[in-house]
DNA sequence: CTGCATCCGGGCGGATACTG
DNA sequence: CAGTATCCGCCCGGATGCAG
């Protein structure tokens, strides 16, 4: 799907078989899996350490940590520095790519807290 | 998760166990599925026929199609009109809570295009 | 402390066939 | 035209065990 923004327009969707290289849908389905969107939150407010991110997150998974902190970084969206300290640490910290992100994320965040008593009404009404 | 906005100041993530019924993640999984955007976008347009979409939407299956809106529909982001034409006609259009989710949806839409290239120089590099 | 390897259940989404 | 029903492969994400 390709994209046209002029002005206040909306994204201009194209019959798709493009869709899949939509730079829109592919940074959706980026943020939406489980933790992407908590951890940027973390990282957005300082840097963060493996297991500080850890205990941080009540209940992910390690492996879920691990993975999603390595698809923000091929991303290029957080930057991972080693500490060839004993015991080793690793520090997580957005990059500035990442922080450019935090504005509009938080447009949809805003959205969301702004009319989650709607949609809520909604799904209670065709429930 | 618990959020916070005052001000430039960014969603305040909570340990979480309670990230399940934020409505940040929330919306942000629900946008993130396969046709979600694309179909919001188009009826962002203009309103839509069942078989309209099924055609504008190349490569969509009918399953997710149906799927999709009902999910959409129970949102309250889209509104679904019946015609007892015969044949009979469907008609799907946002509602004013979809409207003003465009707004939000475009200003990330509008960080995905501007920051495209740099998210793919980022995965070449650590491909 | 910071990971990777493996196994596994559940849900997303495609294909196909059928209906009012 | 506008759906519903069924089957099925794949990938997300949790649990557990092991390693540098």
């Amino acid at each position: 799907m390709r994209v046209v923004l002029d002005g206040d327009r909306l994204p201009d969707p194209v019959p798709a078989g493009e869709y899949e290289t939509c730079p829109v849908t592919d940074v959706l389905r980026r943020l939406s899996d489980k933790w992407t969107l908590l951890l940027i939150t973390l990282l957005g407010r300082r840097p963060y350490r493996f297991n500080e991110l850890n205990r941080a997150v009540e209940g992910i998974s390690q492996r879920m940590l691990t993975r999603t902190l390595r698809t923000l970084e091929s991303d290029g969206l957080v930057e991972r520095e080693v500490f060839g300290t004993s015991p080793p640490s690793v520090e997580y910290r957005l990059t500035p790519l990442g922080v450019s992100l935090l504005e509009p994320l938080s447009a949809l965040a805003g959205w969301a807290v702004d009319h989650q008593a709607e949609v809520a009404d909604a799904r209670r009404r065709l429930a």
